[in-house]
DNA sequence: AGTCAGGCTATTA
DNA sequence: TAATAGCCTGAC
């Protein structure tokens, strides 16, 4: 078990906030706490207890500062660009954070997060989901984790990686990835084929990982700006889904102030995402 | 029944 | 270059 503290860190916001498919709210036994969360994510499986700003976690110091503080970007100072909204926000913007001063852009794994976003597009979360997840049961490595004696052991599945998924899982439809399985395939055999291709992704900036990106079938600029954002950590990549769309042809009809939040783009983008979704 | 859901590809004009 | 049909599928 470890504990932290710190601002700007709210599991519920992050958990609803579109970027992630594999966390889920556990129905928590303790009455002290105001939210209970586990994510499947780096092969490992990770259970937060949130009370507050305090924050529970079942993993070591050591695991907390090799593995899930990277995750959670620690390292950005979210604070100063919530002072940034307070100081030059227009009035919705400044709405929008006081809602979620606790989102934050993960650093998630890479290669998951484009399979993810790839299967995201013209979909519903819950189908999202449900795909991820029965792609990992039925592709990835299968763990076990303890939880003491109290609660049953808890089983969970690694995202398969390109090397070791048998992509004969896509010739049926019982991922219900539809349209989108051939797209996938594809790219899982290239990934397998050009292992390089996903560590030379880590290297270029956001414009030449767009167009990288956009070079496989199935990735056009909104999946490929999820994938820079929340892949890659651009920050500055602003992706415009459907609601994004919507809000920004609702509250921002004489155009959206990108100048003020050049090179943070995609964080203000989540707050807006999130807000609206609260609605 | 039609529409929509965190879009993309391929085809038209 | 820009606009649009068609696409898997399930929920509402």
């Amino acid at each position: 078990m470890y504990r932290i503290n710190v601002e700007n860190l709210n599991l519920k916001q992050i958990a609803n906030s579109g970027q992630c498919f594999r966390w889920k709210e556990v129905k928590s036994q303790q009455e002290d706490c105001d939210y209970h969360f586990r994510v499947v994510a780096f092969d490992r499986c990770l259970e937060m207890w949130q009370k507050g700003t305090e924050i529970e976690l079942n993993c070591s110091k050591k695991e907390w500062l090799e593995i899930w503080s990277d995750y959670f970007d620690i390292t950005t100072d979210y604070k100063s660009i919530g002072e940034i909204i307070k100081d030059k926000g227009d009035n919705h913007l400044k709405e929008a954070y006081k809602e979620g001063s606790g989102m934050r852009i993960l650093k998630q794994d890479l290669w998951e997060t484009i399979v993810s976003f790839m299967i995201s597009q013209n979909n519903n979360i819950k189908r999202i989901s449900n795909s991820v997840e029965e792609l990992c049961r039925r592709g990835g490595k299968c763990c076990k984790i303890d939880l003491g004696d109290e609660c049953d052991a808890v089983e969970y599945y690694s995202f398969p990686k390109p090397q070791e998924l048998d992509l004969s899982i896509f010739e049926d439809s019982s991922l219900g990835l539809g349209y989108r399985a051939p797209y996938l395939r594809e790219i899982y055999e290239f990934a397998r084929n050009n292992p390089m291709w996903l560590e030379n992704l880590r290297t270029l900036n956001y414009e030449e990982a767009m167009k990288a990106l956009m070079e496989r079938k199935g990735i056009g600029v909104k999946v490929a700006n999820c994938i820079c954002l929340f892949g890659l950590h651009h920050v500055e990549a602003f992706p415009i889904d459907t609601h994004v769309k919507q809000l920004l042809e609702k509250y921002y009809k004489e155009g959206f102030d990108f100048e003020t939040y050049n090179g943070i783009a995609g964080i203000i983008q989540q707050y807006l995402f999130y807000y609206e979704l609260q609605e």
